[in-house]
DNA sequence: GACTAGTTCTTGAAAGTTGAACTACATTGG
DNA sequence: CCAATGTAGTTCAACTTTCAAGAACTAGTC
């Protein structure tokens, strides 16, 4: 019906431990929660998923508020297409503009307007407070910072390989 | 354009510090970024995105292997509607069926075929080998143990909320 | 110049998700 | 028993995401 596993299928299959597999379980339920309400409270207080606002906060913190796209899929970890997508979207709410790139014909900048910034920052402290609500204030300090360390270890092992290699204007 | 946050709007909310930013930030990626090669380990592999894998293990650790849809779409903490399709679509695909519930005729079981359970145990090596090394392989042990405390206390207090109301004795 | 290969971004269709409206049945209180 | 209200599950319309394909351009090579 698919394809099978490639190569060596007698090999034994390591499963997980109790301990791994009790780990593994509250992680999925605890960022599947965590998405789901921060995307709502969005999606409430700003009339746009995660991911956009995301966007939107890309574009304000880059200089000129303006970034290539490819730039800004990469930044995002989401392909080109779906940035093309959502920046038509919030292209179409007025908040994002598209630019021709100057220097390579190809290239689109994707540019924060003004009514872009005045949304993010009447969005902005109502995330903050519900990130901080939901993660910030049940965990102690330390917790913070194995969780960070934690993070940090996991990105780097899936980051899509190439990722730093090729971007020379960001050289 | 959309609501204003509600009431209050003078105080001055608190910002995020260096240190939970950065945690912020690598667990928006790493999540992401996990997400997105188990979703797509699965797609390739099994034929099926990550929930609906999770929905076939639920019915085939449970008895006779079936179980109320209303149940299900708890324990994977999805709506009712999202369970809907995910059930019509395995069942187009023969993976699961369905039974009209013998001591409540608005309910309805959903049950694992044999074709299903089929489905998962070659999919489940698979599955298991790939968040083994995308997770398991690069924490140490006590790093599990903080991750699984952590992701434990974040799903506690997303629980929608009746979740602590009826259980007098968590307090 | 023109060929080839690679990059950038968009597009359209298919698949998935969401929230609200809806159907059908169950339960409760008079 | 009956009306009112609640619950189980589905369906609809609007939206987002993915996948595969393609248009437009760049750069290296002969």
């Amino acid at each position: 019906m698919n394809t099978a596993s490639p190569g060596g299928d007698e090999r034994p299959a390591r499963w997980l431990t109790d301990h791994e597999q009790q780990a593994w379980r509250s992680y999925i339920q605890a960022t599947m929660l965590l998405d789901d309400y921060l995307d709502r409270q969005l999606q409430r207080d700003a009339g746009m998923p995660h991911i956009y606002y995301a966007l939107l906060v890309q574009l304000a913190q880059a200089p000129h508020r303006r970034r290539r796209m490819t730039e800004l899929a990469i930044a995002l970890k989401i392909t080109r297409s779906r940035l093309s997508h959502a920046v038509a979207r919030l292209e179409r709410n007025g908040w994002v503009r598209r630019e021709d790139c100057p220097s390579d014909k190809r290239g689109q900048n994707a540019i924060l307007t003004e009514e872009g910034m005045q949304v993010l920052q009447q969005a902005a402290p109502g995330h903050v407070e519900a990130v901080r609500q939901a993660m910030f204030d049940r965990l102690t300090p330390e917790q913070v910072g194995q969780l960070g360390e934690i993070m940090r270890i996991l990105a780097e092992g899936l980051q899509p390989q190439d990722s730093a290699a090729d971007l020379p204007w960001l050289r």
